[in-house]
DNA sequence: GACGGTTGCTAAATCGTCTTAGCACCTGCA
DNA sequence: TGCAGGTGCTAAGACGATTTAGCAACCGTC
């Protein structure tokens, strides 16, 4: 592919002038060098006519770059969730004329190693590593040399050169919460993790910034969480069989803070089979906002995971670092917390008296 | 990233030889050149001592080629459903040591034009192009200077050296309808397209295919789908709407074919809140195997868009195209349909009487 | 008429690898 | 002694761009 492309001697040959004179004037330099109107207006034409394109891999040979990104994730892009994490990413890039590799690790540190490797013999700019639930991660060796930011995770240790951006799961827990409270429920059930704040499934970032936001604006208030069931998927299933046994138990309270929507999701299926009605008899908060959430009727109220937005910062960031090493100025280190918008739908209203 | 790394010329120095040596030992053409087994030794010594790794922007200058591959959907990357295409053509990609550049074109032919041109300027060694939905399109121009293969979409006329990849709907569409006359169904009502054969929304292959597929094999068995009902786009409100008028119709049927799983989400809905249940009062088929398949109560049984497989079979075929191009082998032209298979669940039962 | 300053352009080196052509040395044979 | 034929390695030139250093021509000045 592109071989016989026209190159940067076609253009000069036929403009009658040197490659450094179509090189300079091409770049924008001619004025700068003082190649003439005359001459810089023959250049463009010719190489606007015959279609001149610059072969990007010689421009990264020379100065060491190559106008190209990765983006390396566990297992990002072939979640049902994320797709608009890439998405992100990949507007963002393209928005300055960059382009992105992307890879998938499987989470296997040795996959990552070689994924890494093989992009930096590409000699990318900037490496996006990214994971498809919050987590807490050890950065893989060799990183250093190079810029690179963390998206969907956090440094085990914090790093001086690589920002993180992660959604504000603290703030939407609260934010959860105080949803619900202000709705005057008073009795609330946590599906997903709790009841006690240890009560997280290991290894997820989300569960316990969650938990602990909505903990603490219960507490703020006087409450604990009327129950929690603590789950380490968080799948319809576990939604189901959670809701039934909250059903099953005396009292069984006005409100439900799912961990996530397929909890949700299986939340809304025990509640019908028990011949209750949501919001009337029991109202759902969630956090993800899947696209189940819009279609369960009533649509459900759940605070988003911004990933398109986490995904476009992530590779600004990159290309902030990028810059910063370039000309010297400060980087931005450091962890990035984004909104999470509610996404407000008919799942929740006051208790029924 | 990358400048100060080990080169070539490194090694050469460090172990003493020419960088001709360093190169011809290191590419593995150190016999046939009869370099010494001493010097050969020393050479791969220093060279993984130092952690030499070969800069592929150079080599992909020096021989036309940059050992990666562009990847431009239309949307694809950012959709729920598709993440696995991405994944099976990484993973083939990966297979063979070569990275994926990732792009979207958002379904505007000048963003397509210019991301394609963009990935010409990297030198990739072959375009995949993708939809999200199986479609017939127009090729871009300048597409058969390179190899090139079209991912769940059809050329609209017949290319020579540009193979598509498809699931197969049409057999597929079959599959369901034999599926409900086998269980002893004779009253189908279709959701989604339907009932006569050019009631299909517009666009889309997998509307016409599934739907003729399902008429032929009712035709076969005497019978017509007892109602139909087309909708353009897919959603769950639509599959609800629809189960509705069957549901106040005379002679409700018993079972009902949606076009995809979204549809037959909103049946379910409108079922339960009928009071019907699934399968004992009426059966469902569907296609896609989206996640929700799964997590509803029964099972949903459908045929699976194979994803992962689509987006593999896509690159081992564009890697044939490449390396027919090089050898002056035949080229794997014409349309590759790939079997959507049965994922059966509980959502079939035989009639009620 | 020699010199300095501008104007307008170019030669050549460089990035890191691959590859063609060929050099220097040795052995064996006539 | 001379030459053919191997053996073991290297010089040098691509690939396609950028960039540094500098050359030729002209003008004006004293």
């Amino acid at each position: 592919m592109g071989r016989g492309r026209v190159t940067l001697a076609d253009v000069a040959l036929a403009a009658g002038v040197s490659s450094t004179t179509a090189s300079l004037v091409l770049s924008g330099r001619g004025d700068e060098l003082r190649i003439s109107d005359t001459v810089q207006h023959r250049v463009r034409e010719v190489s606007e006519s015959l279609g001149y394109r610059p072969n990007i891999l010689s421009v990264g040979l020379r100065r060491g770059s190559s106008l190209a990104l990765g983006f390396v994730s566990d297992t990002v892009a072939t979640s049902q969730l994320a797709g608009d994490l890439i998405k992100g990413a990949l507007e963002a890039a393209h928005e300055r004329g960059l382009m992105l590799f992307i890879a998938e690790s499987e989470g296997d540190p040795k996959v990552e190693r070689r994924l890494l490797n093989a992009l930096l013999d590409r000699q990318v700019d900037g490496v996006v590593l990214a994971s498809m639930f919050t987590q807490t991660r050890r950065l893989p060796s060799g990183l250093d040399h190079g810029p690179a930011v963390l998206l969907n995770a956090l440094p085990r240790e914090p790093h001086p050169t690589i920002p993180s951006v992660v959604p504000d799961e603290l703030e939407a827990g609260r934010a959860a919460a105080r949803l619900l409270l202000e709705a005057g429920h008073r009795s609330i059930h946590l599906v997903g993790a709790g009841p006690r704040r240890e009560d997280t499934p290991p290894g997820t970032v989300a569960g316990r910034e969650r938990l602990q936001g909505i903990l603490e604006v219960l507490a703020d208030a006087g409450l604990e969480p009327t129950s929690g069931y603590l789950h380490e998927d968080w799948l319809p299933q576990h939604g189901w069989a959670a809701t039934q046994r909250i059903l099953a138990a005396d009292g069984a309270g006005s409100a439900i803070i799912t961990f996530n929507d397929r909890l949700a999701f299986g939340a809304y299926q025990a509640l019908h089979e028990a011949g209750l009605r949501v919001p009337q008899d029991m109202s759902l908060v969630s956090f993800d906002d899947a696209p189940v959430a819009e279609w369960l009727r009533p649509g459900l109220t759940t605070f988003a995971i911004p990933h398109y937005d986490l995904g476009h910062r992530a590779v600004e960031l990159l290309l902030e670092t990028i810059a910063a090493r370039r000309d010297g100025g400060p980087a931005p280190a450091g962890v990035h917390r984004l909104p999470m918008p509610l996404r407000a739908r008919e799942s929740v209203a006051p208790p029924r008296s």
